[in-house]
Formats: C-alpha cells, structure tokens, sequence
DNA sequence: CGCAGATCGTTAGCTTTGCTAACGAATATT
DNA sequence: AATATTCGTTAGCAAAGCTAACGATCTGCG
C-alpha cells in the first residue's frame, strides 16, 4: 500500500537533501570549515575522543576520508591525535578548546541559514519539521 | 521562543542531510548515475526543455558545473542539447526516451533504498516524514 | 545603422570529498 | 614462533563544486 505517496517522499527528501546540503554549504563555509569537517568535529566534540576508525563509522566514510578530513581539522588546530598507550595501532582524536569554540560558531551560521528557510513555513508546518528530524537522522544513520 | 529545539532541530536535518545524501549516493551509483546527475536529469524529465542557465538556477548550482553535469548526461544519451532559434546563445536541454526510461530506474533504487530505512520507524513516525518531506523541499529551494 | 555593453554557455584550472588498492606497523591467534 | 588480522596511512583516481576569462550572440542607445 501506499506506493505513490512513498515515491514522492523519497523524490522529496532526496531533493531537500541535496539542496539544503548545497544551501547550508555556504553558510558552514563562511564560518570557516566545510560541511563534512563541520560534522566530523562535532561528533568528535559531542561524542568524546574517539579513534579514528570509529570516528569513520560514525559518518559513513571510508578510514581513508577519514583520515584526510582529520588531518585537515588538526592543520586547523581544531584536533589533536593521541596515540593509545595501550594499543600503539589506534590513534584516538580529541577536540581542542579551539575546536570546541568554532563548532559553535559554526552551529549558528548554519542555523541562521536554516531559520532563514524554516522561516517562510507556517507555524504548524515548522512543527512537522522539528518532529520529522530526529526521525530523519535515525533513518539516515541506520544504514 | 524556542531557541533550544531549533539549535537540535538544525543539527539534525544537517546531519541527517548529510547521511541520507551519502547512503542514497549508492542505490543511485548502483542505477548507473550519481546524485547531482539523477537530480539534474529528473529536473529536466518533469519541468520539460529548459536552457542550461534555467537548469542551473533549479539546481541552485553555477553555470559551469551545469555544463559539466549536461555533457556527462549527453554522453550517455539521456539528454540532448537543441539551439534555439530564436536565441542562438541558449541551449536547450532535452530529454531522451532512454533518460525517462533511467530516471524512472533510478527513481525505484532510490525508494528501495529509502524504504529500507524507513521500515525501521513506527507508521506514525513514517506519517510524520512523508508529511515533512514536501516542506523541507520547499525550505531547502527557497534560498 | 553601428558600436558598447550585457548575457549565455564553455573552457581552464583549482579544491574538496569520496573511493579502492596496497602497505607498514602493531596486535592476536594458533 | 609463525601467521592472521586489524589499524591507519599513502597513492592515485573520479566527481562535483567554485572563480576567472573568453568567444559568440543579442540589445539598446546614439
């Protein structure tokens, strides 16, 4: 049942997706770092140190990326590797002060980007919107 | 009002943006084209001949990219650029019958893909989803 | 009519982000 | 002790985004 409502969701969503990343794209920009930089900061700041496969993990990359992207955050003074005394393989990431700081400042830049969006819908639509984005993430991550 | 739950609300669709993006990327690399090419290609199946800098503009993207993403799509013969007649500096994009015929394959990979996410949410939250897929798109386009 | 300026698409060249393959170092296993 | 596996990195490729600069065409003002 209800196929035909189901292709113009994911059409919808696919579009939303794709769009809002190139939207919100300038906005991480002019806060300095770029999307996937952004989000791998943040989990690195939300979710603790973390090595740098589990940190791959958690943004669906490959450990390669990964390693790029970390290198890029810590040329930016934003990370820092530690190496594990325990097992000389992993390299444990952790979040500066620094990084911390521009994280949030980051955060802002793209909510204003988004508010700026969310603002046209009307009261009742930007509810619909808060509660489908919790589920969107749980969605989007349980791949 | 409601200044916490937007800050969560922003993250979220940010992230869940991003992880929808890369985890749809496969199912439409499996239909034979990328994101940006499937989107491009499905713009120009449903909004019927445009000129490049229109479908630029659709696609929130520069000109220069567009020209890229046409040629990629041209190559496969999915798409075909007509001058006009009128204004022999426009290009007219058109589709083929084989880019419908993809566009509507890569659409069902899509949804297969999606599906398969969204099984894991109660129908109430999968109500709430397809209720907000339309306003995101609409967020996500007014820029 | 004719030329100056705007518009359209392309080319050239750069950056970032994704991937796979291959490797070296370190740990685990047998 | 020898072999497996695991972890992160390096090397090298493709796609998608951008700006700058151009050539061709149209517009519009003298």
């Amino acid at each position: 049942m209800n196929g035909k409502p189901l292709h113009q969701t994911a059409d919808q969503i696919h579009s939303a997706a794709i769009h809002l990343l190139r939207a919100l794209r300038r906005a991480d920009e002019a806060a300095g770092l770029s999307g996937p930089r952004l989000s791998a900061l943040s989990v690195v700041v939300f979710a603790g140190p973390l090595t740098l496969g589990e940190l791959a993990r958690a943004e669906q990359v490959r450990p390669p990326t990964m390693t790029r992207l970390v290198t890029a955050l810590e040329n930016a003074g934003l990370v820092e590797r530690k190496s594990d005394p325990d097992d000389a393989r992993l390299t444990r990431i952790v979040a500066t002060s620094r990084g911390r700081k521009l994280m949030q400042r980051g955060r802002e830049a793209r909510i204003d980007a988004l508010v700026e969006r969310l603002d046209k819908l009307s009261p009742g639509e930007v509810d619909i919107v808060r509660r489908a984005a919790p589920l969107l993430e749980k969605a989007a991550r349980s791949g």
